[in-house]
DNA sequence: CAGCTAAGTTGACGATGTAAACATTCCAGC
DNA sequence: GCTGGAATGTTTACATCGTCAACTTAGCTG
């Protein structure tokens, strides 16, 4: 409803969530202006400020749009490898990789959110008894975008009920299965990142086999020794 | 030699990236200004187009620096781990994850340099034969500073001796050290990434033991098999 | 229909990246 | 020792950006 109004959108939120996942698909966030997602919604320049704080603002928005859809991926290959755990954490790397590769700059927002912020202009010392080195420390004023927080997190959920299924069948060792999954997807993460910076001298479609290969070579870290 | 002088000042490049690097030690990346950079330097805000063809090759060295830093640290772990293999890989991985902690901005610019790049305006398809996808591909221009690409190539260099060393001691299984060394690579580098990006409950030292953890659980997964 | 509020627009401001034209200093060859 | 490039810095200028303030319009609520 309400399609030809040139007031009043309808929903320019999500018009311009799109807008700005038209744009990504050409450059990196960091040429992304705030100004060229609205002229990419047809409207002002300063409409978007009536939904987003503020560019990171919408910068988040499409990171937790990206994180929905890559753990449908993550889910998917789940479901397509049977029950079969072992083989369930290998496609589910295999998916985490293909979808840093597929969309590598959505990624890269998605992961490099916490850049965009600002984290400056604030000398002051609230409570000094965190006296431990607290930079990166998103949690300090309680208001970065917890949402995003609670999306990613769900999405790791994946990973850590597929190690929890394999244990259940008893092919993967017993333990915290939050803490046995974190090997898994720190390996996985890491080849995405490394693959996406252009440190390892691989593509296209050999790189998800480099992938395979390396995720195989460190699934047995985690397998239940042979009785 | 030339030091008050106020015309040529003498190593402006160097002068530069150390006013760089104290920036950054307060902002991320991605809010450096390359005017702000020259007033920290103390010369006008062109200057540096005479050192820098721009802000991202101001970054690539800033980045280089970095690389440079970082082999020091992963190979002074290596040293301290006087000739005992596994020990060595556990203690590159430790300082790997230890570097990143400490310089959480550096680390990041010299791991997302490509985001840096423009990468954009060029429809010309020079080659059609490289018909992959060809997306985060540095090499295609040839001028994308391969200097840093070699850098950082020989930083990871240091991972591949430690298992070429250990393969020499029959505690490491057999095979490329390069392909072999992918492995802890990946996992120490995201398990550093998902750090830095607050993915994980964790901060400070109990950062340091988590990844030890990590690592150690995944070490046997190239371990020679026991007899 | 009167008015309140949400949603969008216009205009402005300071900061930024970078190109062009200009100035200063250093060094080579005479 | 002078002179004339070539380096190296500076000034000026411009388009673009993020964001704020003031204004306008549309839709809803009574």
């Amino acid at each position: 409803m309400a399609k030809k109004n040139p007031y009043h959108h309808g929903d320019l939120r999500e018009a311009l969530i799109a807008a700005a996942l038209v744009i990504l698909k050409d450059k990196p966030a960091k040429n992304l202006s705030l100004r060229e997602v609205a002229r990419q919604a047809g409207v002002s320049h300063t409409a978007p400020y009536r939904h987003f704080e503020d560019k990171a603002d919408l910068l988040a928005a499409v990171a937790e749009e990206g994180f929905i859809e890559f753990g449908r991926c993550l889910k998917a290959a789940v479901v397509a490898a049977k029950a079969e755990p072992i083989e369930s954490l290998q496609a589910t790397g295999e998916a985490y990789i293909r979808y840093a590769l597929e969309h590598p700059i959505h990624f890269r927002v998605m992961f490099n959110y916490c850049e965009i912020e600002d984290e400056i202009e604030r000398e002051i010392e609230p409570s000094p008894n965190k006296s431990d080195l607290n930079k990166s420390d998103r949690t300090e004023s309680g208001h970065p975008h917890s949402s995003l927080q609670t999306t990613a997190t769900e999405t790791f959920q994946t990973l850590v009920e597929v190690i929890a299924s394999g244990q259940s069948a008893g092919v993967i060792k017993a333990g915290s299965p939050r803490d046995l999954a974190l090997g898994p997807w720190a390996l996985v993460h890491g080849l995405a990142m490394l693959l996406l910076d252009g440190m390892l001298p691989v593509q296209g479609e050999s790189a998800i086999a480099l992938a395979r290969s390396v995720i195989a070579a460190n699934i047995s870290g985690i397998q239940q020794s042979k009785p």
